[in-house]
RNA sequence: GCUGUUAUAGCUCAGUGGUAGAGCACUUCCUUGGUAAGGAAGAGGUCACGAGUUCAAGUCUCGUUAACAGCUCCA
């Protein structure tokens, strides 16, 4: 016998080698029709695989994240089953669950899989899925396995095997098709009930650029067909708060494709929000003793050279601009950070003026791969919010650590709850790749570290994710669709200020080097907005929404009265217009709603009379009536305190 | 950059090799109203661009450009 505990502490004696199916059959047979997979003293275990030993034990049900990656898991050997009877000879690479169902990797030799073709896959995993088919876990040795992968022809597979260690490979059977896998799984595919392709796409094999690109199907299943619904439902409702189509319908920002693809213009009412976003931050910035700066859009490539963005980044970049007598060379300035330290150049520094913190909304440009850009997100002119905080290594830490106060602020004030912090380190084993001596590297990531665990965040250490000229602190954060952006960053360089031989003279009466640090809270503005836009689903916070107030007149026999109002707003700093379409209330208040402006007055013979209007909050209808010299007060709080708070 | 997909009116989208369509938006007219779509008429198109196949191309083929999903990249 062996005793299996359970989360809850309850102890109970099983015989040796039972498995996870039959410990939930003893508890109940509802759970062991909904129990997917189980963790065996944390590690996930199949239903059928036996248990020997002591252990504790915990059932995973579909709600749990082990309880979807197994039935995900299972749905990619699916999938892949799927395919070896449709194209025979079809070569498989890995076939993982993810975050939202599960990819695989294969190579349909001469064939080509497209969107099309889904809708038949689809159709054969139904197919194979109805026949419920247990999957067999196998233990195989190295040599065994590299015989059947091989005798198969799946080169991808082999080359996976030749990296295992003997002993600790196992196969996985369902059918006709077997699959060198670690596992976990289902008992069978009999829970699959509802699947989606979601697409196809080309993928790298093992993520390499320079190896053969394999085609990538994904796909997503359930155990209920109501449940697939309902999540294109909740993808259909994730796509309308995208922020390219936002951005359209409020008319924030457009593209052109005379000016460049990749090149976002800055439409009236975006540009407005963006200003107001900017003012936000100096104001904030101002507190934490910072001083605005503006420096050129272009730089002398020997500034690049210097900096060692040249050596870097040179071939990638827009190329360098050439003057026509001369013979000048200049370049479109991607970053902003060479330009500050000429600006700290300028003048000789004492130890008594650092920290210098110089702030700049800098316009920088980047060749990106054309496929890389995306809406706002990805361009390739963009402005960071840009500061550099000259140190003296002493105060890293300090700086570092007012620099995420700034962060936790603005993420505050516009709901940023949902970030994910992650430390960026070197490749530990690609020091090649990064400028400077080892000693300084090592002191920037400890400053980081360190500065994290004093301010109790918890941060994913990434390696190999850190910058060529130093460590950094990112904070990223989800758009509508669950992709993960870049928004607000810390970097500590000591590498820029070695090039530059920035110094300041110390209490030594002696030369030394400053220590820099890169930072920009909102990341870039068109990145900042974009997922402020998905987050929001363009219904911003009244102090920085474009429109704050519509005003409806009930006919146009109002509508001097309305301009009226408009104008004592006007006069009180709120953004107001005035709806004097020939339509009917009900029109105008629908159509209000629909541009997502928060508040709308509505005013008409009662109102005009006694100097009122008659108040609607956008989503939560009407408010009464009240003096209009009131409203602009109450307004006016309500911004203030939101703004204030911060 | 790579793999796949898409491109028709300002927007969202139908369109079967044979006369270019709808809804919304827009203009004009009627209506002058009380809390989420009042009615009528009108205007609006080089079907992304360039070649090719065909008696005939929005539709089929190729190329280009741009966008979308993913990969790779991201100072």
């Amino acid at each position: 016998m062996i005793k299996i505990t359970f989360p809850d502490g309850s102890v109970r004696e099983y015989n040796e080698g039972v498995n996870g199916l039959q410990i939930a059959e003893s508890i109940s047979s509802r759970l062991a029709q909904d129990v997917l997979a189980c963790g065996v003293n944390g590690e996930t275990y199949d239903l059928s695989r036996p248990i020997h030993h002591d252990a504790s034990v915990v059932l995973y049900k579909w709600e749990d994240e082990q309880g979807k990656h197994a039935f995900w898991h299972t749905s990619a050997h699916l999938l892949a089953e799927a395919l070896q009877e449709l194209y025979p000879g079809i070569q498989f690479g890995i076939g993982p669950a993810i975050e939202n169902g599960f990819y695989y990797d294969v190579d349909p030799g001469e064939a080509t899989i497209k969107e099309s073709d889904l809708v038949a896959i689809e159709a054969k995993m139904m197919e194979l899925a109805a026949k419920k088919e247990t999957l067999v876990r196998k233990d195989i040795a190295k040599a065994d396995a590299l015989k059947m992968f091989g005798e198969r022809g799946e080169t991808y597979k082999c080359e996976l095997i030749s990296e295992l260690e003997d002993g600790h490979i196992t196969t996985y059977t369902q059918g006709a098709f077997t699959d060198l896998c670690r596992g976990p799984h289902l008992m069978s595919t009999a829970p699959i009930k509802a699947v989606k392709l979601t697409s196809v796409a080309g993928a790298y094999w093992r993520g390499h650029e320079d190896r053969k690109q394999l085609t990538r199907i994904y796909g997503i299943t359930f155990p209920k067909k109501k449940m697939l619904d309902e999540y294109l439902v909740l993808l259909e409702e994730a796509r309308k708060r995208d922020h390219r189509k936002i951005g359209k319908e409020m008319e924030l920002f457009m593209f052109s494709d005379m000016v460049g693809k990749g090149l976002p213009m800055w439409l009236p009412k975006g540009t407005a929000l963006r200003l107001r976003l900017e003012d936000f931050l100096k104001k904030i910035q101002k507190r934490f003793g910072y001083m605005q700066v503006m420096t050129p859009h272009i730089g002398n490539k020997q500034l690049y050279v210097t900096s060692g963005h040249w050596d870097h980044y040179g071939k990638d970049s827009f190329q360098p601009i050439t003057t026509p007598e001369e013979g000048e060379v200049y370049l479109l300035k991607p970053m902003n950070c060479p330009h500050h330290c000429m600006i700290y150049k300028n003048t000789p520094h004492s130890y008594k003026d650092l920290p210098l913190r110089y702030a700049e909304f800098g316009t920088v440009y980047r060749y990106e791969q054309s496929g890389e850009l995306h809406g706002l997100t990805r361009v390739r002119s963009f402005t960071q919010d840009d500061a550099h905080i000259y140190c003296r290594s002493d105060q890293v830490k300090e700086e570092f650590l007012k620099v995420m106060d700034i962060i936790q602020i603005i993420f505050k004030a516009l709901d940023f709850d949902n970030f994910e912090a992650q430390i960026s380190l070197r490749d530990p084993n690609d020091t090649e790749k990064y400028v400077g001596s080892d000693e300084v590297w090592e002191k920037a990531e400890k400053a980081i570290v360190e500065a994290c665990e004093e301010k109790g965040l918890t941060a994913k250490v990434e390696y190999g994710e850190a910058a060529f000229y130093g460590p950094k602190l990112d904070f990223m954060v989800k758009d509508a669709l669950g992709r993960r952006w870049q928004l607000g960053t810390i970097q500590v360089d000591y590498n820029l200020p070695e090039r530059f031989q920035l110094e300041y003279m110390g209490t030594d009466n002696r030369k030394h080097r400053p220590v820099m640090i890169h930072r920009a809270p909102f990341g870039s503005m068109e990145r900042f907005v974009a997922v402020l836009i998905e987050h929001t689903g363009g219904k911003f916070p009244l102090w920085l929404a474009p429109d704050q107030v519509a005003i409806l007149p009930i006919s146009e026999k109002f509508n001097d009265y309305a301009m009226k109002v408009k104008e004592y707003l006007d006069m009180n700093d709120i953004r107001a217009l005035v709806d004097d379409r020939n339509e009917k209330i009900g029109r105008k208040i629908r159509d209000n709603e629909m541009k997502r402006i928060p508040y709308m007055l509505i005013v008409g013979e009662k109102e005009a009379e006694n100097g009122e209007v008659s108040v609607r909050k956008q989503g939560d209808g009407d408010k009464g009536c009240m003096k209009f010299e009131e409203f602009a007060k109450i307004l006016n709080e309500e911004v203030q305190n939101m703004i204030n708070k911060f």
